[in-house]
DNA sequence: AATGAATGAGAATTCATTCAT
DNA sequence: GATGAATGAATTCTCATTCAT
């Protein structure tokens, strides 16, 4: 089993006619699945390429390597997550500091639902360290934009360090979520739960905590009907 | 590579002697560094003999896979963490809601520095779903003690859902600090950084927050020297 | 096919038991035998240990990849004739510049016929600026012993140049053994091949060409019984 | 690897259009570059298509295999050299034994500097006992050639053997050259060099060594230049 | 005539694990 | 009880070559 040092991840060729792209969807379905049912160890690039009905040479084609494949599917994974969130802090650009942070954290733990079962396969069987990760950069990307996001609001908010709130609210968050697809992704549906952790979150965030009532007024621009149900 | 369908972990034979004990120590002293130098995946059984200067079959006399070595060494080096935390819930088993906690929590990020590497490495590269995976089962045993705390002092406690408060209160100081040894692991000596993560707590647990004055009273028990440090 | 960029060639651990060694000596005996049948593209490390009944991974045990195997086939093969160049080059270390040459010359030639198809192979399939090869080393060592030899006898030698004389004559030599075995290795026994291509030495070699006659006299020390079968 | 047993090396179609001679020479182009770059194994096919800008598909509508290319490559390079030869021994047709061997060995080792890696390369990845070798063949019409001039100036050979002279001749001075080539291709430059081979030469075939003056007289017809500059 | 795509076959190498001494 | 040796089963990855459009 020869393996490279460094693994790979940069595509190869990329597919332009349709039936090369769909040797690559068949190999991206593949991966997810022996993902899902046999997890990372076992999901070896012969098993793929059996699973996706490819010959093996075909998927080294378009991917050079294992880790490519598994990248290519967790940023296909992350990308409506991605953009769900990059939606929603263009909507919150204006409003104030918790009503827009709510509707940030209803939209992530809201986004979890595509697929649990690979969702929990990607979570648990990636190394977390490699500097491929998408999910790196997602995060990385979204503590950057929840600095901003506090630095514009710093009269509201109660830390000194916007910086190290973001950190802290983002790791905090992700864990929540991950915790909760890894063991039962039904919390993330249940109000009360959902609002403990954001109850966590605003006190933690919010300089004055205003009086529950008035914090638990609506959310600013978005997750507004999830928001509604809670009464 | 024929690999096992559920791995065992069970010990084979006791070492009673005294060079049965050593050729133990050996292996898991390899299998330490191994798994810091080459990373989970090129940990094979027959390296991590020869690192030790054990001959192979010597290995499976005592360790019935590689899981199992892995797993000991992660239980060994849980140990320690295990056994400062259940000293200190001694501790504070009289003490009030917050001093009490406080002191838990800075006793759970002070421990954190045996072997960084070797954090990482188990962090990053065990999968995490694994039922051997000895984190989850301190990780359980922490979530009841909290709860059981939180219930014996459930007049101050903010939430009315014990329960979901320490598993909240884990996860969130658990990611913290695994972040931190991932990323940077000074941040968990900076008095800065774990007074924020401490409010960020408290603000959550307590009832009513008390003032800023009060509230950074001294622990009730352990981790003294550290909070004194502060003023 | 994934290839070493640089291929090993360092032995992986000695064989000390009988049966260890017995395999090696299987796994040469394979390699030759595949080298000579099917060529060394053909010769993969698979087929080298099936045709000599050995796992595949017991030969990974021994030699760490196909060169390591050939190039020890090699050295082995080589062994005889070094062997027999060393002692002539010590038994001629008193004679006089012709008859010392004429022995070590006739020594090379007549040492080919250990096994002339693997002769061949070695010779035509071995990539022949691989540092590895061993017939270089020899090579190098046989001009080195060489130059000295005509240095020791500078007031004999036509030549004002002794390492370039060693080196012309080496190269010669060595071709026209090479051809020989490669087309028709029995020129090599034919004296009337032989004692042409010693006098095309000789003429280039010594000072004052010496009549035809006295320049058949028997050489030194050895090869007697081959020159006396000439007359 | 499906390797064929015989491999093909005629040429698949006639490339009269331009277009077509355009993509022949982009692959012989790739073929020399791949080949010295990168060595006779790692020469695939499809990387020499890659680099040669042209379809693999293209590629094996004008050579049946891989050997096919090297071996176009091969001709080609020796074309000059053939051409070179040729020339030269319809020079010195008339010209006595000396003389125009000496001019026949000048052209020889004066022409080896178009692209010493790939001559090099050539020399030393080619497995030299294939039949298809372009080396093979131009060395036995040299053979052949020789001993033609050989058998015709009889008077002057020492030899009574003008094949078997002819075939040491070409030996000698083929393994000469190619050492030098792979070892120091500047020597085939320096006039100490190979005035100590032709030397070598001379002594071998001219029934009675001429006085050195004489012996150095000027040869036939070509290399004049090189010759002169001796003086 | 050219090209994108596909592929059967196989090469090198390693792993976890068990035997026989 | 320790050790040298052995091994079945994978794994990654490439090659030469052919199709289908």
């Amino acid at each position: 089993m020869p393996r490279r040092r460094a693994p790979k991840t940069a595509p190869r060729r990329e597919a332009r006619q349709a039936r090369s792209r769909a040797t690559v969807e068949y190999l991206l379905a593949a991966t997810a699945k022996v993902l899902v049912r046999e997890g990372y160890d076992r999901a070896s690039t012969n098993r793929i390429a059996e699973v996706a009905g490819v010959n093996i040479a075909s998927l080294y084609q378009y991917f050079p390597s294992k880790e490519a494949l598994v990248a290519r599917v967790f940023e296909r994974y992350l990308a409506r997550l991605d953009d769900a969130l990059t939606t929603c802090l263009a909507r919150i650009a204006e409003a104030p500091l918790w009503p827009g942070l709510e509707a940030l954290l209803r939209t992530f733990f809201s986004l979890h639902d595509d697929d649990p079962a690979l969702h929990r396969a990607l979570l648990v069987h990636v190394p977390q360290i490699d500097r491929v990760n998408p999910m790196l950069a997602l995060r990385e990307r979204m503590t950057g934009a929840l600095t901003a996001y506090f630095v514009q609001r710093r009269g509201s908010l109660r830390s000194t360090d916007p910086a190290l709130a973001a950190h802290l609210v983002v790791t905090c968050a992700e864990a929540i979520k991950q915790r909760a697809v890894l063991e039962d992704a039904r919390l993330l549906h249940q109000e009360r739960f959902v609002s403990e952790v954001l109850e966590l979150v605003r006190r933690y965030v919010v300089a004055r905590p205003v009086s529950a009532a008035r914090a638990r007024g609506r959310p600013a621009t978005s997750g507004g009907s999830r928001a509604s149900r809670r009464r």
